[in-house]
DNA sequence: GTGAAAGCGCTAACAA
DNA sequence: TTGTTAGCGCTTTCAC
């Protein structure tokens, strides 16, 4: 598959030991100088590459870590990959990308080939599918090897692990007051597809939100949907033609949130007077839509970029399990104000 | 860092040799079939995990690939990296990920240590600097090492390589030519980044349009963006505060030309009546604009799988370099439906 | 200042 | 049917 040259070729042309090529490579000191700049100008000039595999067998350390997420098109996970990357780049190591689409199979079959491929660690964003089943043996198998796990957004089921998480419920309390505080009186939600966590909190906040001010859920303001767009339409659709409508919507993201405005516009209710409205995520999309979105904030890229952190700090000491929780934070915009 | 189980380890619990341990976990046909049961559940329930990497050495392939992109959070990339992993998937490899952010001297870094990790091929789409700057040194190393190469959106300044496209051109012709069809007279366009191929084939694709119904360019109609939504503020307010103000925007991709229809609303000026719009990349949310906002689709996806598709035919076969170059496909909605 | 040899985990050719 | 050995590319310990 590839011609690369060796140490050993480099030996043979100037007819010495390799282990006197790695070290001059290597910058030992005990090379003399002069033998040193010699080799190392040969090197790059016939296109030597390390081959890090080699020592990634003798050192037990590969450099490469793994990252498995259930999707990747949304703006929240490629941001997170993208804090990652930035923080990885400079301590060297190598992402591998696994996408599970929420399923248990899929995931399973990633994580053995990270395991087979040796990664110094493994982020992970559960399945939908391993979360519901509450799954978790394939994880445990790999916790089992001490391999370090920091867990982003889905949590673990079993023992305590490192976690990198906004704090759903915190967020959509706050969305919730703020839409309480604008003198809503039948705040509905987009709920999201039961059984991933991020729904369930979301919930709760909304929930409890209610209930702190003296109110209380009403099954006919919830509907399910998934993360897109276009499974709020329908949703909302039927929102929208119940007796007594509501006046305002907290949807579980962005996305669903901008086809709920569409639907709105179709059926010429207005934003925020007649409902109100609030998201979730922070797309970037969201301040130039019609009205601009208000949203909650998950600070996307900062979860990779602690995930990151918090991986190189962990491997030098290992300490307690902790988890990080980033403040969300509520962004408020037109389609929740009203005067 | 893991402490896993060798196959070594395995043979002292059997009092047997590793290669035999070796032979039964891979079903080889010479040991005896209740050895090799007992061996493989063995295995299994201390945790056994192959080690690639000393295949990886033993073999010259180590089953891994790299990608390099430019940026991940746009809708266009991740789903190619999308597209990719499916493929992917069944054929066994991993997918290490790589964001230049543009830079050339990141891009140069990854291809160091992709190289050093001996990966099997590489899916590139250059980073900005490296193409304007003409710099290819650092992909000509790759490519001497006759490591395949696929290029992705971006072509390869200096040999012939390995391509999968869309072909911007045509797709950029087909968007100006249904606006001139509308009846739009003055069509401005929102031009990318300069020195980026796809802005340069965007806006040779719409000048060639314009000048083949009888047109041409002007100059004042143009005005320069990046990729983001915000860039394009500025831009269609210098637009639309000409004496001889457009009536159809053509838009480097959709989330400048949400941001347009944005700023168009500020102004009351009707999309489409006044100005007609057509975007490119038909993002998810395109259809839930107001208007919903017509777009050429580059199959974003499909370049992923393709580029993917195209490696595994190479890796077999040594054959001459070829392009794939996928039909843009014009998604007519209302924001440049004029009746 | 440099060389020889062992070994990381695995497989395959050769022997028995 | 199973064992022995060599070797993938590199570093490091121990000699010299």
């Amino acid at each position: 598959m590839n011609n690369s040259v060796s140490i050993k070729d480099i030996a043979k042309k100037f007819k010495c030991a390799p282990s006197t090529i790695s070290r001059a490579l290597n910058d030992h000191p005990a090379i003399n100088i002069e033998t040193r700049k010699t080799i190392q100008e040969y090197a790059l000039k016939v296109g030597y590459q390390k081959n890090t595999l080699s020592l990634s067998l003798l050192n037990n350390c590969s450099m490469t870590l793994g990252l498995i997420l259930p999707s990747i098109t949304h703006y929240h996970e490629s941001s997170i990959l993208e804090g990652m990357e930035e923080i990885l780049l400079k301590s060297g190591y190598l992402l591998n990308i696994c996408v599970s689409n929420e399923s248990h199979t899929i995931e399973k079959e990633y994580i053995d080939r990270l395991l087979a491929n040796r990664v110094d660690g493994l982020f992970i964003s559960m399945a939908q599918e391993s979360y519901d089943q509450q799954l978790g043996e394939h994880i445990d198998r790999v916790i089992q090897r001490a391999l370090p796990v920091i867990f982003i957004d889905r949590p673990n089921h079993g023992v305590a692990s490192d976690r990198v998480v906004t704090d759903d419920y915190q967020g959509a309390f706050m969305a919730t007051q703020h839409l309480v505080d604008m003198g809503c009186q039948r705040i509905a939600h987009l709920h999201g597809p039961s059984g991933i966590s991020v729904s369930q909190q979301r919930f709760l906040g909304f929930q409890d939100c209610l209930e702190a001010n003296g109110r209380k859920v009403e099954e006919d303001l919830i509907q399910y949907v998934h993360f897109s767009a276009e499974s709020a339409i329908q949703a909302t659709r039927n929102l929208m033609n119940l007796e007594h409508k509501p006046d305002a919507i907290f949807g579980v993201n962005d996305e669903v949130c901008i086809a709920a405005m569409f639907v709105l516009r179709e059926m010429g209710i207005s934003v925020p007077q007649e409902v109100a409205i609030v998201g979730f995520d922070d797309i970037p999309l969201a301040s130039f839509g019609h009205p601009p979105l208000s949203s909650v904030s998950r600070q996307s890229r900062r979860i990779g970029e602690e995930a990151a952190k918090l991986f190189l700090s962990k491997k030098d000491q290992k300490l307690d399990p902790i988890t990080i929780s980033l403040e969300p934070k509520l962004i408020i915009r037109e389609s929740s104000l009203r005067s």
